[in-house]
Order: C-alpha cells, then structure tokens, then sequence
RNA sequence: GGGCCCGUGGUCUAGCUGGUUAUGACAUCGCCCUUACACGGCGAAGAUCACCGGUUCGAAUCCGGUCGGGCCCA
C-alpha cells in the first residue's frame, strides 16, 4: 500500500490553521525560545531558497515547541526599498519620480500586499509553524514608528551625523541611482595616451577620461613594475592646468592596461575612490549635477562632459602631449531608466557611525554561539576592515521617512521622541510640521527631509520589534536577547552586521543568544539559480509532484552553512522513507490491539530500546547545535536499518502473543514519528492520529512533546544478535533455505543467551545451541593487527614489522611475539577463528569475536 | 584584488579531534513476490579521497603552496 502525500496534507494544513495550534503564549511561564525570523521580502513569489530556509527556521520552531518551550515564531514580511519601486514602475509603466510622492507610496503597498498573500499562502503549503498572531511587516506605521524611534536614540547617543558621499548620479535625470538600478553595458571606447611631465621627462599615462585631467589628484603604478620604479615620491605636472600632483605606488594598479602608470581623479570609477580613500586624499567636485564641469576644470567649467573632452583633446594635440589614440572594450554603468553614462558625484547623506563602534561589534559577535562557528570569522574580518561609516539615507520613497526637518542653512530638527512615543504611528516630515517653528539656530523656515531610510535601517531592528522594544517593557525584559537568528550568508554583512550595531545602541546588549548562518540553494548543475539561465526551480511545482513532506526531505539534508545544489533524488528517497513509514504503521495497526501497558522482558525488545534511546540522544544533540542534517541521518539509519530491516522482521514471530513486545513496538515507533514530526509534519500528523492519538490524547502531534529516553541494556550483546541473525537469514536466502536444522553459535565474551528465543523462534531453527567456550578444536586462521596500539609502540619500525608479519603462523602471536626486543602483547591482535566439529565438515559464520555454526 | 567556504567511485554525498580493506544514496549487475512495504529485502562491481610538498611510524583527515568552483565586499 503506499502513501499518498498529495490527498494528506491539504488536510492537515486546514486543521493547523484552524486549531490555531502555533501559537506563542503571552500568559505562559514556560521558558521562551524566540526566533528572530527573517521578514521576508515582499516583491514576488518565493524560490526554492526562501522555501527551503524557512523550512530549515522551521524544523527548529517545531523541535523547541516539543522540548517544550514556548516558541516565538512571527510570520513577517519586509515591505520596504526599490525592488518593490522599480516593479511597481514596470507593472504601472510609469516613473516614480515623475509622480506625486504619496500616490507612488500607495501603488507600493498595494503591490507588496498582494505579494504577501501569495507568500502566507506558499508557507502554508510548505507546512510552515509560523504564528500570525503575532505578525508584523516593515511598513506599517507602528514598524516605522519603532525604526524612528531606534534612529532617535542613535541620534541622542550622537551616533548621527551628515556628511559627504559618492553616490552613483544619472546627469540627465539628476537624481541618486542604486547599485542595483546600474546596467552594465560593454561598448567600446578610446583610451587616450597623454603626456605628464615629471620634472624634465615625462610619463606616459593612459585614460579614457581626459576630461577629467582637472580633477586629477594623482598619479599611480604598481610597485613590482620595474618601468616606474624610480619615479616613487616624485611629483608629476598635469597638463593644461599645469598642477603638481604626488607619484604614488599601489598594489592593485594593473600592469597590464594601457601604459601601466594611470592618473587618479576625484571620481572616476569605484576603483579610483577607494584609492583616494585609502591614500588620503579629499574628494574634488568635478562635475555638477547636471554633468558638467564645475569651477576646477577653469576654461572649461560649465561645459558638459563629453563638449569638455573634445576641447581638452584638441589642446592636448596642439601642445602634443597626446601620443595615441587606442579603441578599447569598456564595461560602463549606465541609468537603466534613461541609458546615460552615470557619473560619481558627491553628496551630502546621512550617516550612522559604524567605524568607532569596530571593537564593539567584535566584543558582542564574541558573545553569540556562530552556528557554524567559521561565520564569526567571516564577520570579524569584515569589521576589521571597516573604512566608512553606514550610509544610512536614501534618495527614494518607498521606505520609512527620515524623521527631520532642515533649514537652507542645514541646521537640523528631529522629531521629538516624547511625541513619537505616544503616538502609534510614525513622523512623515514630508507632510507633517516640524517640532518647531523654525530654525532654533539661524530662525530660518525648516522644511521636511525627502530622503529616507536604507531597508536595512528597518530590518536591522527586528530583534527590537520582536521583543516589543518602546511597546511594552515588561515584556521586553522577557523576551530580549532573543534566542536565535536564523539567516543566510549572503546578508552577514549587513542583515547581522547592522543589527548588532542597532540593538547594541538601543540596549547596550546582544540581540540574540544564538546565531545560524545558512547556505543558499543551487540549481541542480551547481550553479546559482537564474532566470537567464533557465535552472530556476519553482518549489510549488516540486510539492506538486512530490508532496510537501518529501521537499522538507530533501531540505533536512542540507548542511547548515554550506551551499547545496537542488537534488530531486533526495525527494526521491524522500517519497521511498514515507512510504516506509506508513507501511511500517500498516503493520503495527495490524499487530496491536489497544496500547500495551507491559514492560517487555524479552533481551532484543530492551535491546531496542537501548538502540532507540541511543538514536534519541544523538538526534537531540545534533539539534540543540541546528544540525538537523546529522540529526535526520541518524534517525534514518535506525528507523529504517535498525527497526524496520532488523527488529520488526525479528519480532514477527511473537508479536501476536507477547505484551511487552507490542509494548516496545507501539512506544519506539511513537518515538520514532515524534523525532521525525518536525522534519515531515503532515505523514507524522496522519500516523499520529491512526495509531496514536486515542492512547495519547492530543490533538496534533505537534503539541506532543519530545521522546524520553529508556534505560540502556543489552546495546552491545543486542547489535551481535542483530548480526547473528541478519547473517543467518542472509545464509538462508543464499541457500534458498525455509529453516535450518541445527545451530551452534559460540560467544566467548558477551552473554547473549537471553536472545535464544528470538534467534531461534525468528530463523526457523529447529535445534539451537549457545555456548560461551567451545569444547571443540579452535584453529587460529588470521590474526589482524590493531595499528593504532602497535603503531606508537614500534614507531617508525611499523612498517618493516607489517613485512615481517605477514610470515608468521597466526597462532605464535597468541604467546606474545616479540619484534626488534620489543614484547608485543597478544591483545594488539584481533584473531579470527574457525572451528572443526567432530571430523564433519560445517559451515561457519565469524562476526567479530562470535562463531557460528550451521550443520 | 581581499576574506571565507568547497573540490571524495559514473553522478551526488558522509567522514576531516590522523590508525589497517573510506559512509551512504542514485544509476549498473545478480538473487529473492520471506503473512508492512518490489517506492521492498539480500548481495556484487565501482574511488591512486583535485594537484604538489611538509609534519608523522602512519594523512581523505593536520600544515604550506598550486589549480578549479562558489559566496560576500558597505
């Protein structure tokens, strides 16, 4: 009979969410275990990474709430920032900035609304456990109004400040442009080779920005270059202007392109602002809003950039300095609205000081437990190497308003935070009046900041939304730190990073007490997943075809932190285990009648038990450090290789009369599916309420709690019968056999005779006999070195004594052999025997220290 | 360019606090419809553990380097 995922767990999920049965318990006194879910993002259907992340989230909401606590697990989504503006341009074929402000708002909270609903209704289908009864998304007003106040605090602690920027700048349509708003194109461009002076010679420098000459700050090669080598702190004139600038030598200067030795301009691309930094240098303004020249560029300021460069050019060749002109292959970063070259400019923004706050960021990431611990590493390094403080605002709309107000002289007023913390909305400068009148500094009008915040500003105070930081501080106290913040990798920088520094000023304390670092998901040929290259996998498509239990499969296999490729077999196998599951319930069903309340006596059923309670310890340990990969493994092995291959088909033989083993039967495998339950939620439920629930009592084995373990006896003389009989039956099968007439099975170490009974009653043997030392001749036929006893006993003579070894009859070993004078106990050896049995000929079976003997 | 991760039979993968013949899955081949399951059971074949060097009696495992792949870089 097999199982039918499909027609199961749509069942399921209506009754979860009709009993309400994840709910985190306000009036509890229960310990609180709190997961600071991602909120995620509300600009389009999940992928099989989003799915298979929040499964992981999942498997551990699910485990904590049947160890018992009182599990925190919101369902929550991120509402804010331009993926969601520039879908909402495309849907609506219209520009945000050419449109009034608080309609192009509207239009994005009814797109990511629309979103959400699809989102809440794939996490149902996933079988996720989060409660929405306690719901939040970026965007709502009491959001914005906790992210304001968070700001505030900064700006109390004098964390603020504004300051000057590159920013990617479109001079057509005169506005900021985001990383993400860049598209790349490769045309094909001219690199000009000019002439700089370097006191009576010259150097060759090439460029394909000669206008920008004006605006050099200097000029640069790399050090192993033997060409420039001499002219390292030299200065060098720059045409036209005539200025001098330094000779600097840097590591990352490309020897290969153009002439190898390049002038540094205040901007030209990413790389030269890095130099700038990084050498000391201030940023020189040297192209406007609108894309011309400013003041530096003297005769030619107020000229557009490429009018500039044509005339720069023409004056390089009337006074010869340009040597030649070379076609090149350029990738430039143009507005992918209009397609103009954008330009770096400077600008003013608002920042967060990050770089001060360096030790302590590395202090708290110290005081978390990193799962995998090399993720700190990661994190340390990146503060390390922090240069620039967090820009914090942006040039857009759809996010949480920035809430100041500033006169043209730009003194700034912030909102008042003892009106903000009555109110239950947040400040919008843009339509609200200031605090003030005006300017308390100059007396000047004062007019509402349009910038707003980087999405990650809202984020990055999940653990103080969550903990119901400024809403409600008794309940702060109880729920901050939070237990855990699941994520991915690729959002350490930022999603932890920013966090940490958020929480740290607001409290003075760590936002959790565990952190997990996820890997992503792959396509199945091991690339990253893309549109473009057509390996993208459609999760509901794969729960269609498979059912939800099997993806969550396929999910548990992924190592935390390490990428994973997509592998449909693991769906596959997926589908193979919970078909073995519900047929080992078929089973059962058909074998017990009622629940036994007898403790079984019978060696191989404590034997089980002992094996369970093994598994259970080990599956719990793997899931307190979010292995849920080793934990699954384990189960695995023992519920299909242990319980079912060996136990189920040893105990058929007396399960129908025998109490304590349907006792054994019916609680191992309740503990079984309880161990599975969070991993394949819908098959456990099914099974539960077949087998268990009217014993149990509980209306969903999700509110079950986690297994106990049993007392441990008969585990090693348990695993040699199991041996025993898997080789006898495997004996039978080889020789087509339907019983066997007589066994004598000789253990000389463990007492296994307790297991006669099941040996014999499960094999069909018809004469059976254990002993413990055989009357009979034993013959010594190998005996096998244990390395890691006589390895550092002879050291390095190890290996001339393996030679040796292989000569000597076995049997001399036993009086303690001696090699190069050194005495070399017997029990270094492992010897393998077989016996001969009055003259007759025999078939024999060694499993470890155990003989077998079949007649 | 910097930091981190990964590189194991045909494919994917476990092991990586060093110990003899390296785990499992899929695929391949053989036997078995044994009163839960043929989406099952038993067995066979298949790997110089990316490469080079070092430490060690002994390295897939530790160290250094090379090559290849991935992620992040405000």
């Amino acid at each position: 009979m097999n199982y039918d995922a499909k027609s199961v767990e749509k069942k399921w999920q209506e009754f979860w969410e009709k009993e309400g049965i994840y709910r985190f318990d306000f009036n509890s006194n229960r310990e609180i275990y709190s997961i600071d879910n991602p909120p995620r993002y509300a600009s389009g259907a999940l992928h099989l990474g989003h799915a298979t992340h929040y499964t992981h989230i999942d498997f551990i909401a699910r485990y904590k709430r049947m160890r018992g606590y009182n599990v925190f697990f919101p369902l929550c989504f991120d509402v804010n920032g331009m993926p969601i503006e520039v879908n909402v341009e495309k849907l609506n074929n219209i520009k945000m900035r050419e449109m009034e402000r608080h309609k192009f708002i509207q239009l994005c909270e009814e797109f990511a609304n629309s979103k959400i609903d699809t989102m809440k209704m794939q996490f149902k289908i996933l079988g996720e456990s989060m409660d929405p009864t306690i719901y939040y998304q970026t965007d709502s007003p009491e959001y914005r109004r906790i992210t304001q106040l968070t700001f505030l605090d900064a700006v109390e602690k004098g964390m603020v400040y504004r300051g000057m920027h590159p920013v990617n700048w479109c001079p057509r349509c005169s506005t900021a442009i985001a990383e993400s708003e860049i598209v790349y194109v490769n045309t094909q461009t001219d690199l000009y080779y000019i002439k700089f002076d370097v006191e009576n010679k010259y150097v060759t420098i090439a460029t394909t920005r000669p206008e920008l000459i004006p605006a050099c700050l200097f000029i640069a090669f790399n050090p192993r270059d033997e060409r420039y080598k001499d002219l390292e702190n030299r200065k060098a004139r720059i045409p036209i202007f005539n200025r001098e600038v330094p000779i600097i030598a840097d590591e990352s200067i490309d020897m290969e392109f153009g002439t190898g030795i390049e002038m540094v301009c205040s901007i030209g691309d990413r790389n030269d602002l890095k130099l700038i930094k990084k050498h000391g240098f201030e940023i020189i303004q040297s192209i406007d809003d609108q894309g011309r020249m400013t003041d530096i560029a003297g005769e030619f300021s107020g000229l557009y950039t490429l009018d500039a460069r044509k005339e720069i050019l023409k004056r390089l060749e009337e006074e010869k300095r340009l040597v030649k002109v070379e076609k090149i292959e350029h990738n430039v970063g143009t507005c992918w609205r209009c397609g103009t070259p954008l330009e770096i400019v400077n600008k003013e923004q608002w920042f967060i000081k990050t770089v001060e706050l360096k030790d302590r960021i590395l202090q708290i990431a110290n005081e978390l437990k990193w799962y995998p611990e090399f993720m700190k590493k990661r994190l340390e390094d990146w503060v390390n190497g922090l240069e620039w403080d967090w820009v914090v605002s942006r040039q857009r709309y759809f996010a949480t308003p920035i809430p100041a107000w500033i006169c043209p002289d730009g003194h700034v007023v912030y909102a008042s935070k003892e009106d903000l913390l009555k109110r239950n909305s947040h400040v919008d400068p843009t339509v609200e009046n200031p605090p003030v009148d005006k300017c308390p500094i100059c007396g000047k009008p004062l007019k509402g900041v349009e910038e707003v915040f980087d999405t990650w500003v809202d984020s990055s105070i999940s653990p103080l939304f969550n903990t119901y930081f400024y809403r409600d501080n008794n309940l702060f106290k109880k729920l901050y730190p939070m237990s855990l913040r699941p994520q991915a990798h690729d959002i350490l920088r930022t999603w932890a990073f920013y966090s940490i520094i958020r929480c740290d000023i607001a409290t003075g304390n760590k936002p959790w007490n565990d952190i997990f670092i996820d890997g992503h998901i792959l396509a199945e040929d091991g690339r990253p997943m893309h549109a473009s290259w057509g390996n993208v996998v459609d999760p509901l498509k794969i729960i269609e075809e498979f059912g939800t239990d099997p993806f969550r499969y396929f999910a548990a296999t992924c190592t935390l932190g390490e990428d994973t490729p997509f592998r449909k077999r693991e769906l596959v196998h997926g589908k193979k285990l919970l078909n073995k599951l519900w047929n080992v319930a078929n089973f059962i069903e058909m074998n017990i009648k009622g629940k036994s309340e007898i403790y079984p006596e019978d060696s191989m059923d404590l034997w089980i038990l002992s094996e369970f309670s093994e598994t259970l310890e080990n599956v719990t340990l793997f899931m307190d450090q979010y292995r849920y990969d080793r934990a699954i493994r384990e189960l695995d092995e023992f519920f299909w290789h242990v319980f079912a291959d060996h136990y189920i088909e040893l105990i058929k033989y007396r399960v129908s009369k025998n109490l304590g083993t349907q006792y054994t039967l019916y609680n191992v495998f309740l503990g079984i599916i309880k161990m599975y339950a969070p991993f394949m939620p819908h098959i456990t439920e099914e099974i539960y309420h077949r087998l268990f629930s009217k014993y149990e009592g509980e209306i969903s084995i999700h509110l079950e709690t986690w297994p106990e373990k049993y007392e441990k006896i008969f585990l090693d003389e348990g695993r040699i019968v199991k041996d025993i009989i898997a080789s006898l039956r495997r004996y039978k099968n080889e020789n087509n056999l339907r019983g066997i007439n007589e066994v004598i099975i000789i253990s000389p170490k463990l007492d296994i005779t307790s297991a006669y009974d099941s040996i014999k009653g499960s094999l069909g043997i018809s004469k059976l006999e254990i002993i413990k030392n055989a009357s009979l001749k034993e013959i010594i036929v190998e005996a096998k070195p244990d390395l890691s006893k006589i390895g550092p006993l002879l050291k390095n003579s190890v290996s001339n004594f393996m030679e040796f070894f292989k000569n000597i009859p076995p049997e001399r070993l036993l009086e303690g052999f001696e090699f190069k004078g050194i005495k070399i106990p017997k029990d270094y050896f492992e010897f393998k025997k077989i016996y001969t049995f009055k003259g007759k000929k025999v078939d024999v079976i060694n499993i470890n220290d155990v003989t077998i003997i079949i007649k």
